[in-house]
DNA sequence: TTTAATGCAAACTGTTTGCAGCTCT
DNA sequence: AGAGCTGCAAACAGTTTGCATTAAA
């Protein structure tokens, strides 16, 4: 079932500012917030509306097809869902964000945990913070 | 040293709306909101200022006292900070939170992903998600 | 007494809603 | 043709800033 159908299937249209989000944050390998989706949009001389991309996040995330992120500085970032569960790792200085999974790791501390507390764990929200390689480097020369 | 000293010792004071936001989030287990944080200042009837209460916030955390904590749903919920770093478990329907710490199950983790991307990871930011037994008693009895 | 901190009012930013017109199927 | 969607304008909510006043040290 390809997107259109998807979307079809539940009743709802694969339109241009749609089309567009979608496309923007599959290219972009950072969390984006709304108004630099828009901004760049208008770069694309593909102009939404501000109002159909907070829309649109909505319903892909409820499609589950981007995810929101919570950076530790500010907040609402949506990122591209690849699929599959996956953690992120941010580059503290470029924004660049590098996805991996790794979740066999938390399996032994999540199950520990639910022992613990007698919570049932069913999800999970892990971000790396560091610098990648190149903002290593530029810091060695003394930025 | 004490809190008032602490404060004092940088040229802080340690005063009365101070003292007030820092008490409710040490009693709160609960991530509290700017907005709810003044409401329950003004049931205390130590009524301070929603100002006052975001300007308190931010000195919070910079003093390590607090928290920002990132909900599911929404943001900006702040935390009493116990001592040394933790993670947050936190529960979907009463949004009940429970800090844990467990750093050392990331560590071969965050170790792996160093090598294999050449980041230098310097922070994490893990919550859990899940049900508290209280909130999974009443799911199974139908809610 | 001195200076940090408060709290009001007002500015701002980001987000949501109502509605007329448009567009995808 | 018709329901879903868009985009404007305007309402709204949460947060920040300027400034005169208060209070902690």
């Amino acid at each position: 079932m390809n997107l259109r159908e998807k979307f079809n299937h539940k009743g709802l249209r694969l339109t241009h500012p749609r089309r567009v989000v979608l496309s923007i944050l599959e290219q972009a390998n950072v969390p984006l917030s709304p108004q630099s989706i828009h901004q760049r949009s208008q770069e694309a001389h593909e102009d939404i509306g501000l109002v159909s991309v907070y829309r649109t996040l909505d319903l892909l995330i409820e499609l589950g097809l981007v995810r929101r992120m919570h950076g530790s500085g500010g907040c609402q970032g949506y990122v591209y869902a690849s699929p599959g569960h996956t953690h992120h790792l941010i580059c503290q200085k470029c924004d660049k964000v590098i996805e991996f999974s790794g979740t066999c790791d938390l399996e032994a501390l999540i199950h520990r945990i639910e022992l613990q507390t007698g919570f049932k764990i069913d999800g999970h929200l892990l971000q790396l913070h560091g610098l990648c390689p190149e903002c290593q480097k530029e810091n060695c020369l003394g930025k």
